[in-house]
DNA sequence: TAAAAATACTCCATAGGTATTTTAT
DNA sequence: ATAAAATACCTATGGAGTATTTTTA
């Protein structure tokens, strides 16, 4: 049983002639004839009364007729939702951000892409890098955003802004007033860091490494606003990107001037996933809204 | 878009794999590869994402999962209803029925038929013959139960009772003690005959006309039942078929011994037309129905 | 290296075409 | 005689096969 085959029948019964549906189907009679005849023998039974002058359904051809336009008519409906969804701006994207990207970077870019894209349904989750990975994997999420590099080339990542690192200083601590810093400048002060898992402590701990620095951490948190207001209470020193900078007023903020002491942030997409035109449309903004905003930040 | 394409695509879907979709589909891996990506092509976007080592259905795909699975179902739906009727004995058998056969030879036949077929709806129209045959033309009956021999060789007719004519007499008269008669014995009686329409009148007067005879026409009714009671009332002769006989006791019903002074019964339908079971058990029904009918009815 | 999909080609089954016959009006 | 469907036969598209390459894990 083809779709050609329900096609002619259809065109059959509804013209009453096998010639005229052939017409109808562009198609010369015999062929159609032979399509018709090789479905009723498929279903062991006429499905016409051959009458001569013209051809008329029979019992079977009756019920079968229904079926048949649904099932063809479905079939449209399916080509054009596919075909009409694949150009829509519709559909969802779901996003996943690293905490320490979450609260400085996505509000401006979620409004501007729910303003351009008013049909898709934005969903934003926030997870630490290893959980993003496994959920770009997963399929659960179509985007991540988070510091680059990351391992494993089944991902595709588009770094679009590398940020350098500030020291968070005390107000009155006798670096306060430098204009940039090394970070053997730091040795000898009590750090202030992010737990564990957080991604942006293996890029201070990197940054360390690389300046023979072994910081001696004397507080662990889950966010910057913590760490800067113990820094503010003159409890040490912490590192922070420069998304953070002015978190808290509290303390002063100076450049690191270590060379690669930088984050750089970046959207990760799950390689060979085709990417919708939200998708699309949201990878395009966050270039682009980074890119406008980098001086303001930088500033 | 073929239905081998939605198969493979609902194949691709439930194994996550292209080559166990084949497999599962029996044919080789690039086989069905060719037809995803042709289907792809048609609809202009991809319906899976190729990961390597797995595959995933696109949100486009996902769109169009159900309704393939929807298509596939409903084909077999169709497919399977068509195969089931074809053999049942259900179904619907309308039956034209001339008036002048309805009466005796109907009860015995639709009280067997639907014992046989109890699946069976069967329904019974009673009208004059020319109409029964353009409800036979127009498909509004499937079998005509009516006088034989009929015009015009769009029909198959299958003729399966002759009965005699008897002349109905009234209880008194001369003739009445008679064995057997010819229809030149009554060319000076008054007649009564049914009306015009009634294809026995036809009959009838086909009879007269090989015997010579102008019948004298006094009354026309459109049922034998009043002829019969007028003849009781000693107003004339009438002429019935056998089976007409016994309806009135109050007249003597004697055999025409004219060759040819005879009605043939027969099943009509439409040329060309499938008859279903239920139509074929009601034919073969009328047949051996009546020729277990006829040495009663002779006797 | 292994496993999976894509590519390159070959083949043949069959949908579709043309010519003709059959059938019914 | 005409019109419509069936039949016979031919052609060629394209679905499916085998062999191979490419890609990714």
């Amino acid at each position: 049983m083809e779709l050609h085959q329900l096609r002619y029948f259809c065109a059959v019964a509804d013209t009453g002639s096998f010639s005229r549906a052939a017409e109808q189907s562009h198609v010369a009679q015999p062929s159609l004839s032979q399509q018709i005849l090789k479905l009723e023998d498929e279903l062991g039974a006429r499905l016409f009364d051959r009458l001569g002058r013209s051809v008329r359904l029979t019992d079977l051809g009756k019920t079968l007729l229904p079926r048949a336009r649904t099932v063809l008519r479905e079939l449209e409906e399916a080509k054009g939702e596919v075909i009409e969804r694949k150009d829509s701006a519709g559909g969802s994207v779901t996003v996943g951000v690293i905490p320490t990207v979450a609260p400085y970077f996505l509000p401006p870019v979620l409004a501007s892409f729910t303003k351009k894209f008013p049909q898709a349904r934005l969903t934003v989750v926030e997870e630490i890098t290893p959980i993003l990975l496994e959920r770009l994997r997963a399929g659960t999420i179509d985007v991540a955003i988070l510091a680059l590099p990351i391992r494993g080339h089944e991902f595709e990542a588009w770094p679009f802004l590398t940020e350098p690192l500030f020291a968070a200083i005390p107000k009155r601590h006798a670096l306060a007033k430098r204009r940039v810093l090394a970070l053997r400048d730091l040795r000898k002060e009590p750090f202030l860091v992010l737990r564990d898992g957080h991604c942006f402590r293996d890029t201070l701990v990197a940054a360390c490494d690389r300046a023979r620095l072994k910081p001696k951490i004397i507080f662990e948190s889950g966010q910057f606003s913590s760490l800067l207001s113990l820094v503010g209470a003159d409890m040490g020193v912490s590192i922070v990107p420069e998304m953070a900078v002015k978190e808290n007023t509290s303390c002063r903020y100076i450049r690191i001037g270590d060379e690669e002491a930088t984050r750089t942030i970046g959207a990760v997409v799950l390689r060979g996933r085709s990417l919708s035109r939200a998708h699309r449309g949201f990878l395009a903004l966050v270039r682009q809204e980074e890119s406008g905003r980098r001086p303001t930040a930088a500033a």
